[in-house]
RNA sequence: GCCCGGAUGGUGGAAUUGGUAGACACGCAGGACUUAAAAUCCUGUGACUUCACGGUCGUGCGGGUUCAAGUCCCGCUCCGGGCACCA
């Protein structure tokens, strides 16, 4: 362990609580962990135990987690939660004679990295740097077996180099929708020459038809922009949420309420030209290819939420008096004889040509209303109607009746066509609409014959409607459908709610986009062999005021000596990660983003554990690029990750004090006599370590604490803190009545975060208890996937049984125990039985049952004061994953040589499980009265005739008729009277 | 509003998938050792009731299926997470 600048140690009595001080001492005396752990690192390092070869004839098992960014803050207690699961069972998998590649790695590039270089003045490469090697020794102090010759860091040229060039392939490639595969622009552009545009299906935005002909007499400027509404990576007008404070684009899923997910300001709609990503021309397998991976429900969910496919109906509505159709997309095509009303985006392209002369100036006066509204306002108002009547008219398709249409802020410019149809007898929204605009409504659903059906659901019988009335919603709505596509006006669709990822950033501190300018502006991506395209150094890291990424900065760079110019944007922080995966199994090929044996040998990751917080934006994005390299046959896997787990969030304790200001004065007052009503007060985090019995109910500052907080917050210097024992002011208590000093403490429990002054560093806990015992209490807390608070109690119980496990091999004075005599039956079944449970329990992610299953172990076999080796060793194999420093201490005491690390796993023989009695629950109606042994061969038969001669069934049954007697062999008897 | 989870002692949680509810641990209480404390060890610990043996109740609430329900079904309540004017 070097921890030569662990600046947490310092106050680690502050933090622990100083009682433990003693107990520590009693720890080394028993067992010198650090030593211990000092010893076995610098020997796997050595031996490079860890390290994995991609030739091998065993079978392959990839381990991966999601790599961190390297923030400033480094690690605390929460961060590690997944990694030791995940090591466990890599560590599980390798004994159980897998080839296990467990790699580690850093997120090093996007907006958190840079930030805080920003803040500290430094350039971002030495902060990551700086960071990273923090984060290496905590994360190695923790024991995780990462094979760490195959680090990547995203930041790192040699592997943007490979980011770069996946870029510049989607940038190549676009989507052939028939044969469901990306595609070479330049098969297109052949195409393009042969037939035009007309026989192409394709995922694309442009929306025209030209013909052979028309192609080669386009431009070479006309040509480029209609590819470019090709490509898979692609430049656009669109709006982007633009966040002022941060000078930058931001992603939708970067967005939360109107709001940036970092730092929390607001952002706005802006039309700026920036590259996306077309991630809707994979929507549908994207979709699909949830169907074929195991991850959890809800993460599944959101994802099927966030791609938001829903089938219906394009219709195209012919409008009065105008050349122009409007197209419009529904789900509920049966409901068309409903329809009263049009709605466009106030955004729609039309609106300006519908408007009428009468109607201009309120129809300009709405578009400016909802021009000036934020996205913010727009979500905090959603149930306000308005609008505006444009005094245009569409032709209802079938009855030919003449529909006014109206612009409104309800219906969203970039879903659908921007344009609906209005039923107000059947949507909710059309309803509120038509009544506030006196639109008449139409019935055309009776759902009289399913009375717990919502407006929404798709049920009930059509009425008033022509040709499909009578008829039940289902069957309606493709009868319709026949009807729409025979007019020729509209077609079956299918939409999604998905968009086209944005995928610039006006960033310093990203992947440059390999793309160039010529003099007329087309864009043409690098070569290979001009990859990677570094980062230039410039004088200042944050955007332009005009919103420029700070790269136009570097003048030298931007301009290349041809005349022509370099894209300025970056790329986001979903870019690196999209494929870093696959980067590891083969991180030094410098001709290719991974040899072509190496990824077919590792392939996708078996088990992949990480947060939620990337349930859709990394999560999607990694996906969609897989499938992309699949289409291009570099991969042989459609999705990057097989097995995902989501560790929960270990929680901290919160401290909070109340203050009051008065003229001037700052009050904080004690909690216990503020109440429950906090109106009034503010509230200020308090450090947990200042704080006495943080996180009980009676947490509270002592007058040292008190002394503490003020000289750390020296604003506060002269604040009173009044507590029920008196007044504490300027480093003086003053008593009342003989009180005490006090000052309560609000606790809660929340996150974990740097802000609110409750971070747990690991180093701490490992300094004072282990690493091992760090790993297994963290696995001890609760399922895996679930939240938990993090607190200090419980982990007692840890290092005591570690001590009790290490005084099955060792006396208090430090003599060997461990003998060679014949093992009991006893102990032998208790170590297979307790074999069997951790291959139950490991297989399905059980870990703190696992941990608990040990416990028991070393309970019974203290208890049996069993040493020996015939036990012990095999005990120190199956514990191995958990606790993989005391444990190799433990095989090389026991004579072995290697580390145990290298073994095999245990497997359990069922003959020394065999019991030779059975305990039988005997229940009467149910209830349980006795347990009752049988010899575990005894039939079903002589159970029955045994149960009834018992007493106290006898007595229980007290001469009432035997209804039943049921016998579950090796279970229980349940006698019904 | 919609979607996905969840609710078990004072606390974290367990329950072999319909078969002994509360494993394991924390906490608490009592005891041993100690001048004392810490550490360590032992005992007890769901609630109610009983001198005791024992009995009654008990897995958020209300119903149901079953010989048997924490587990399955129906209807709610509350909590967590996600989405949200998505036509």
């Amino acid at each position: 362990m070097q921890k030569g600048n662990c600046l947490g140690r310092t106050i680690f009595c502050l933090k622990i609580g100083a009682p433990k001080e003693l107990r520590k001492k009693n720890l080394i005396m028993e067992f010198n962990f650090t030593e211990i752990e000092k010893k076995w690192l610098a020997n796997w390092e050595k031996n490079g135990t860890y390290q994995v070869s991609n030739d091998s004839d065993r079978p392959k098992y990839y381990v991966l987690d999601m790599f961190p960014y390297p923030s400033g803050s480094g690690l605390h207690v929460g961060h590690p939660l997944g990694y030791i699961a995940s090591d466990i069972f890599a560590r599980y998998k390798r004994l159980k004679g897998y080839n296990v590649l467990h790699p580690m790695g850093y997120d090093a590039f996007g907006l958190p990295a840079e930030e805080y270089a920003i803040s500290r003045g430094i350039h971002p490469a030495d902060s990551t740097q700086e960071n990273i090697e923090r984060y290496r020794q905590q994360l190695e102090s923790i024991g995780l077996s990462f094979d760490w010759s195959r680090e990547v860091r995203t930041s790192d040229p040699k592997y943007y180099k490979w980011t770069q060039w996946i870029f510049t392939l989607l940038f190549n490639h676009y989507y052939d929708k028939d044969a469901e595969t990306a595609r070479p622009i330049f098969d297109l552009i052949t195409r393009f020459e042969q037939n035009g545009n007309l026989l192409v299906q394709a995922s694309t935005t442009y929306e025209g038809e030209f013909t052979a002909t028309d192609w080669a007499r386009f431009s070479r400027k006309e040509k480029d922009d209609i590819l470019m509404q090709y490509r898979l990576a692609f430049r656009s007008v669109g709006y982007v949420n633009w966040c002022e404070a941060l000078g930058t684009v931001l992603a939708n899923d970067q967005v939360k309420n109107g709001l940036s997910e970092r730092g929390q300001h607001p952002v706005e709609l802006r039309p700026m030209t920036q590259w996306f990503l077309r991630t809707t021309a994979y929507a549908d397998r994207l979709l699909s290819g949830l169907d074929t991976i195991d991850w959890s429900e809800s993460l599944k969910a959101i994802q099927r939420n966030w791609i938001g496919r829903s089938e219906g109906a394009l219709v195209r509505f012919e409008l009065k008096g105008l050349e122009e159709s409007l197209p419009i997309y529904t789900t509920r095509p049966d409901t068309i004889f409903g329809v009263t009303f049009m709605v466009l985006a106030p955004e729609h392209e039309l609106v300006e040509v519908l408007t009428t002369a009468e109607q201009q100036e309120e129809v300009a006066a709405y578009v400016k209303y909802v021009a000036g509204r934020s996205e913010r306002e727009r979500q905090a108002e959603v149930k306000e109607v308005t609008g505006a009547f444009t005094g245009a008219y569409a032709i209802h398709p079938f009855t030919g009746a003449e529909i006014p249409i109206y612009i409104s802020e309800y219906v969203l410019k970039d879903y659908g066509t921007g344009a609906i149809m209005a039923v107000p007898s059947d949507d909710e929204r059309d309803q509120a609409f038509a009544k506030a605009f006196d639109i008449p409504i139409i019935d055309v659903i009776d759902k009289s014959d399913y009375p717990d059906a919502g407006l929404h659901d798709k049920v009930g019988r059509v009425i008033n409607s022509d040709f499909i009335t009578g008829m039940e919603v289902p069957e309606a709505i493709a009868e319709i459908i026949n009807r729409i596509e025979e007019k020729g006006i509209g077609k079956r669709g299918v939409n999604y709610k998905m968009r086209d990822a944005g995928f610039s950033r006006q960033r310093y501190w990203g992947e440059p986009i390999p793309i160039v300018y010529d003099e007329d502006g087309l864009a043409s991506s690098l070569p290979l062999d001009e990859l990677p395209l570094e980062l230039p150094e410039v004088s200042e890291f944050r955007p332009t005021a005009d919103g420029r990424s700070p790269l136009s900065r570097a003048e030298d760079w931007v301009h290349l000596p041809d005349g022509r110019v370099r894209e300025t944007d970056t790329m986001p922080g979903t870019a690196g990660s999209a494929w870093y995966f696959m980067r590891y199994t083969d991180p030094h090929n410098e001709e290719a983003f991974a040899g072509k044996k190496a990824i077919d040998y590792w392939q996708n990751v078996d088990l992949y554990v990480g947060g939620s917080e990337h349930a859709v934006a990394h999560l999607m994005y990694s996906r969609f690029w897989t499938k992309f390299l699949f289409d291009l046959g570099y991969i042989n896997f459609e999705e990057p990750f097989k097995k995902l787990i989501n560790q929960g969030m270990i929680q901290g304790v919160i401290e909070i004090a109340y203050l009051k200001q008065k003229d001037g004065q700052n009050y904080f007052i004690s909690a216990d006599l503020v109440g429950d009503d906090v109106r009034g007060y503010s509230e200020f985090f308090v450090p947990i370590e200042f704080v006495t019995d943080y996180g009980k109910e009676h947490s509270y500052l002592s007058e040292e604490g008190l002394r503490k907080y003020v000289e750390w917050k020296p604003e506060f210097a002269n604040a009173i803190f009044e507590m029920p024992g008196g007044v504490f002011q300027k480093g003086v208590f003053t008593p009342k009545d003989g009180g005490e000093c006090r000052f309560v403490t609000h606790s809660e429990t929340g996150k974990m975060s740097k802000s609110r002054y409750n971070t747990i560093n690991p180093d701490d806990i490992i300094a004072e208890y282990g690493a091992d015992c760090f790993r297994m209490y963290e696995m001890f807390l609760g399922p895996i996937e679930q939240s938990k608070p993090w607190n200090t109690n419980g982990i007692d119980g840890i290092s005591k049984f570690l001590r009790r496990f290490w005084a099955l091999f060792y006396d208090a004075d430090g003599r060997w125990l461990v003998t060679d005599e014949k093992p009991s039956a006893e102990a032998l079944k208790v170590l297979h039985q307790t074999i069997k449970k951790a291959l139950y329990d490991i297989e399905r992610f059980s870990f703190n049952t696992c941990v608990s299953g040990f416990m028991v172990a070393v309970n019974d076999l203290r208890k049996m004061k069993c040493h020996s080796q015939s036990i012990l060793e095999p005990l120190v194999r199956l514990m191995a994953p958990f606790a993989p420093f005391i444990t190799e201490e433990l095989w090389g005491k026991l004579g072995n040589e290697g580390s145990v690390h290298q073994s095999t796993y245990p497997d359990f023989d069922e003959k020394y499980l065999v019991e030779s009695t059975v305990d039988y629950p005997i229940s009467i109606n149910g209830k349980k009265r006795a347990v009752v042994a049988f010899p575990a061969d005894a039939s079903k038969e002589d159970i029955e005739k045994a149960v009834l001669d018992l007493e106290i069934v006898q007595k229980w049954v007290d001469g009432k008729p035997i209804k039943r007697l049921i016998v579950v062999p090796g279970r229980m008897v349940n006698v019904v009277v």
